[in-house]
DNA sequence: CGACATAGGTTGTATATGCAACACTAAGCG
DNA sequence: CGCTTAGTGTTGCATATACAACCTATGTCG
């Protein structure tokens, strides 16, 4: 009985090994936003600072509970990132001109940091793509598009 | 001049917006692994636990330098999360029995985990797939598991 | 118009992650 | 055999993430 308890948890194991997807989602995301990071390090930005960044140099005045659902962030996680990149005036966070909702501006320092960041995030890109093979790189992108869209729609 | 940086911003962060891997492979990884947080939380553990108990289960007696190079963990990262999978009491820590490393073994403990585990990864696998599509989902995995293979074959 | 519900944000706490710098010790070499 | 080097782990610091609990001001409705 205990053989047969032990061998249950074995086969538990190799199943969750062999088919798991956030195991694999949680590598994939460790290597390649380390990639991207390793690309900023020296303009002073994370991959995720230089992601949110471009949100908002492309939705000017968006307010940080919407930019949290396209990105599907947490509001907490949201206003300590934004915290962060107003203290390295990345960006600027404005009262409400009306309603209740804050808005992000993205500073003069954050506007042409993205011509910094533009160059970094090509070879970034290129070493990703080299890294998952390019018909990879296109079915994980597509993937997240498609998902995104899904529940984005509700 | 000015408005043509302006524009020049703009569109970089279109492209990138539109391109970008990293903000991608971010998205799901919040997204996916949301739904393991969930699935597991009411058995105390976390998706990144619950996989490196898994990953510990399969092969026992591992040291933490080779689990970290499987799963692509930073030692200092490995280092914290097995201290609390040991303070939860899921593994062991024992002093090599030969060489430098540490040798790894779940406890008692965390063998039986597995059996709480397996049903709550199964609905966590089946939501995420259904979240992601079928298809794209087997893309993904293969996506993953091929870019592992090169990078471990260094 | 005033009570109340709720949306939007922040704060407390905890986990997960990684870089740098350090400590320790087994291995390798002269 | 002792010195040096390498591999292995831990610790200090910082960021990213999320849940729960809270605050506040806005809207809403009786």
């Amino acid at each position: 009985m205990r053989r047969n308890q032990s061998s249950k948890i074995q086969k538990a194991a190799a199943t969750i090994a062999d088919q798991c997807l956030s195991m694999r989602i949680r590598f994939l995301n460790r290597t390649v936003n380390s990639i991207y990071d390793d690309a900023y390090r020296d303009i002073g930005i994370t991959a995720a600072q230089g992601n949110m960044l471009v949100a908002i140099v492309l939705n000017e005045r968006i307010s940080p509970t919407v930019l949290g659902q396209r990105l599907n962030i947490e509001k907490s996680t949201l206003s300590r990132n934004l915290e962060r990149m107003r203290n390295s005036d990345l960006i600027e966070v404005q009262e409400p001109s009306s309603g209740r909702s804050l808005e992000l501006v993205p500073t003069k320092k954050g506007h042409e940091l993205l011509l910094e960041i533009l160059p970094r995030w090509k070879a970034a890109q290129a070493t990703t793509r080299e890294l998952l093979g390019e018909n990879e790189a296109t079915d994980v992108a597509a993937a997240v598009d498609q998902a995104r869209e899904k529940l984005l729609s509700d």
